[in-house]
DNA sequence: TATGAATGAGCGTTCATTCAT
DNA sequence: GATGAATGAACGCTCATTCAT
């Protein structure tokens, strides 16, 4: 996702999508004609047909190709063990902010258009969404199985809480509710686990906090 | 919000918006064509237009009057002295849990069509969203004052992370990601108290579990 | 079909039909565009779609509206038992061919659009063109059964041979192949039945000829 | 439109036009891409425009090919001085017969898409189809002239006559409202002729019936 | 000759909104 | 208040055609 954009040759069809990506964030999905994303994408307007089936599939395929670098990243950070619980949430609250710091538009698109769209897309990527949800649960349930985590926190609700809190932050600072200078970035990383992991751990053990 | 629909007075207004959360709710915002409305409704076409300026109209006063009620509650629970920060922030979490539990349509279309719209309706009622987080944080605030809450979470982020982790499980709720019999709704509330006011909290001040 | 079209009420549907026939004759029904049929009727666009699912439903209409009134014809003229079955034919002929010197433009319609094609409409409507070749068989049966017509011809095949002279005479006036003066519709009539009457014919029953 | 095909050289013009026929003969012209042709001759979407100008060349040049051959093989038929009218006749007949039966795609196509297309190209190809009516009823006149057949039926509405019921006849195959065993195509042909020349001769010179 | 990416005009359809009754 | 016919701008998608390689 973020390495070589540099290069020479002119992929039309990434340019679609990343010009897809500006004008989502910018227009909102349902705002923004085809035109639009052409236009922002220096192309013509049949191009967008020619690599797309459909308005759809372009915001399907941005969704798809992140979340499945989400995923992949959750499973890695899992598959750690040298890790704690709270160390493996704090790898994910990072990866998902930092997904943020690097791409907001990307990001915000994602998070607006599919991950909390009930209706429409949402309904159509809940598999792959629920997979999140799912793995985050999973370390939940270790931790749980260990004693590090309470118990009678349903692992479910927990992996919810926790997602739900990161992606608040996100929408805060979508919505500029929040500041966003980069100092912010690194606390409300620390911030969300030290909040979440505080309450979901049978005994205290603070981070330090960062800066 | 709940008052007063026993009226004999078949009040067309009042069906018009009733009709609408339902089928905001049913198929979405832009999915839905002021005919549906209508007919959901049992009125004619041209009714709607009679009440309502716009579509838009519809779902602004939708938002409005929840949201209002919103406000009003958490400023009347902020204004019980008795109350400590972690009783607050559970009738707060309380309210909102029991809002979707008695018109879980009005709050999926809040949620979905409003609160997250970052853009369209968001930025249009951002001024009301942002102070409901206000004045979380306001409580957050003071609670940190108190020597209740840690000092070195930022208050705003915090009320962010406990607005998000309901709101969370609310659509998981919408989803169907998260299993809704009636016993989990009480354990939700307790759930997120626990968790975030958990890692909040300077000293560890458990709840017992309900039920 | 002819009955009161001067009426005051101005019957937009009807109107956008009636429209609707001449842009399909004179543009053909692909090369044609909504916009034509709404000007040509003197309507606005979106009314064509309050009246009609699309603009295939237009045609749709025009054809069942023609073709039931055809219907009906054939299986009066069927019903009259004092005629011999020469008559029948006859009248069949007779009506089809003051269909078109009525209404021109709506029989090239028919018969371009939808009779005679194999894809598109004509399969649609497959069922409703069949039975009238079917009502034209049975007649011809009926001629076999009591031996005014020779038994060794198909009746089917008769039946479209029948029904595919007059059409193509049809068709040579929409192509301006034919002449088309008053004088010349009720020859054709006569020739029509003439020839493949003649054909069919045990005995050799001539009709006398028209004017 | 048979010879010379075996050649082991891919002549990618011909296959195209062999692809179109078939795709047309499918789809339909209007509703077929040109891409579609392309794929099912196994060729490069621009090789079709390579060997022709438009989409509509390709069907342009399917029926001149063919029509070439019919309007050549009327008019060695005439030639034939020792046929009488009825066997002329009976062999133009049988060689459209015959046509449809070699290649019923090609004839469909022809038939539905240029022959019976008013608009669009029926008129551009009018000329041609004049030709073959007229040598059709130059048959008719002369054997008027001869006394064979009757002199009060004018000979071009006999022509389309006949030829509409042949036309019918094949219409009835393309539609499958008439049955296409081997048998019944030679029926077919004896049928029409018997029918038609039976209602045009002033005396009854009945054919023997085929099988 | 052969390929298929690139172009963009065109059209069917939708639907919020208006308005006469 | 109540109705639903009437309006027309807007937009997604198609696809014939062009063109660089």
């Amino acid at each position: 996702m973020s390495a070589a954009r540099a290069t020479a040759a002119p992929d039309k069809r990434r340019m679609i999508l990343d010009a897809a990506v500006r004008v989502f964030a910018r227009q909102g999905f349902h705002a923004c004609r085809v035109a639009d994303i052409a236009d922002e994408a220096g192309v013509a307007y049949g191009l967008v047909y020619h690599y797309f089936a459909s308005k759809d599939e372009v915001l399907d395929t941005l969704f798809l190709e992140r979340w499945e670098v989400m995923l992949r990243t959750i499973r890695e950070v899992d598959a750690l063990q040298e890790l704690r619980a709270r160390e493996k949430l704090q790898a994910i609250a990072s990866f998902i902010v930092d997904s943020y710091r690097h791409d907001p538009d990307l990001m915000k698109v994602i998070i607006v258009e599919v991950t909390r769209a009930a209706n429409s897309f949402g309904q159509t990527h809940i598999a792959q969404i629920r997979k999140a949800y799912e793995l985050i649960a999973e370390i939940v349930t270790a931790a749980q199985a260990e004693g590090v985590f309470k118990a009678e926190i349903d692992a479910h609700f927990a992996a919810m809480a926790f997602y739900g809190a990161i992606e608040q932050m996100l929408t805060g600072w979508i919505f500029e509710l929040l500041p966003h200078e980069e100092e912010h970035y690194e606390r409300a990383k620390w911030l969300v686990v030290e909040t979440v992991c505080g309450g979901l751990e049978t005994t205290t053990v603070s981070n330090t906090l960062p800066r």
